[in-house]
DNA sequence: GCTTGATCTCGAGTCGACTCGAACTCCTAG
DNA sequence: CTAGGAGTTCGAGTCGACTCGAGATCAAGC
């Protein structure tokens, strides 16, 4: 039997898409996998080139918070094949929704945070050039509880 | 004693910072009220605007990431008072960069779920406008596997 | 033949952040 | 006086996503 070129033991696609080796077996068991694992001599687990993109896929959605279950269920609807783009097309669209909610949430804390921090840098300068001028002056005060 | 007008119950807080009321006896365990929380008639808890104001900063830090153990530790400083500022923007500089990076993330997955949005919309469409001059014309393929 | 390292299955353990429930105390309204 | 609702403490339970460990198997190199 003619062994593909792109025939990948675990180990290697651990390495290509950053998830353990456990993470991989465990997403095939979560049934996130677009087929069945193809096995080889020994009952190993042998996977192809479609295999690594599909996984790939799946690390994207998954660092960008989609669950598992939902994952589960677009991998469903690909499997089915045609008849089902609109659903896939939902699924999508209510995921980039909630990464833009996620992107909003993330800007206004970084507003907060960058505002604390400007704060905290200006009151520093002040006491390094306090410091500087009267060679005693300490740290000034009213940075504590007030957001 | 004279009750301030300020003076609020757990249950408000709850209500003015979207935390539950089991959560924020849980936080106050966890160390991350700025001071220890007052106790009125019977035990119960007392908190004043200062409170809310520094648990929606907790709100916000946790929202975007930052673990419990962190916010207790700038808790701790900020609690110290003068002396701990660097350390405070220190702390403050590498939450902000774990943000950014966030960010970052949640944009790259943006531009690829937004690009498989637009090709099932294109196929939608087109099987759309298929259907409309055949009547007949089946979904186009090719929308399964490939990333 | 023997060791080494990767793989296998299966079940259990971990971690963070809450969440829940039980049993009790209070205050207020009717 | 009593019923309801909000509060208290404490410990246990939950959830998601892995992670880990034990014990077995397999392939290759010395």
């Amino acid at each position: 039997m003619a062994e593909r070129e792109q025939d990948l033991s675990i180990g290697q696609v651990a390495e290509r898409t950053g998830l353990s080796v456990h993470a991989l077996r465990f997403y095939e068991q979560e049934g996130v996998m677009f087929g069945p694992v193809r096995r080889g001599p020994g009952g190993r687990r042998v996977y192809g080139e479609q295999d690594v993109g599909w996984l790939n896929l799946c690390v994207v959605l998954r660092g960008s918070g989609m669950p598992l279950p939902e994952i589960r269920r677009y991998t469903e609807l690909a499997r089915q094949g045609p008849g089902t783009e609109r659903d896939r097309l939902a699924l999508l669209l209510r995921h980039r929704e909630a990464v833009d909610a996620q992107m909003e949430q993330l800007r206004r804390c970084r507003e907060i945070v960058d505002h604390k921090v400007r704060v905290y840098e200006d009151a520093l300068d002040g006491a390094a050039a306090l410091a500087e001028a009267d060679a005693a002056g300490p740290a000034r005060p009213g940075l504590g509880r007030s957001a």
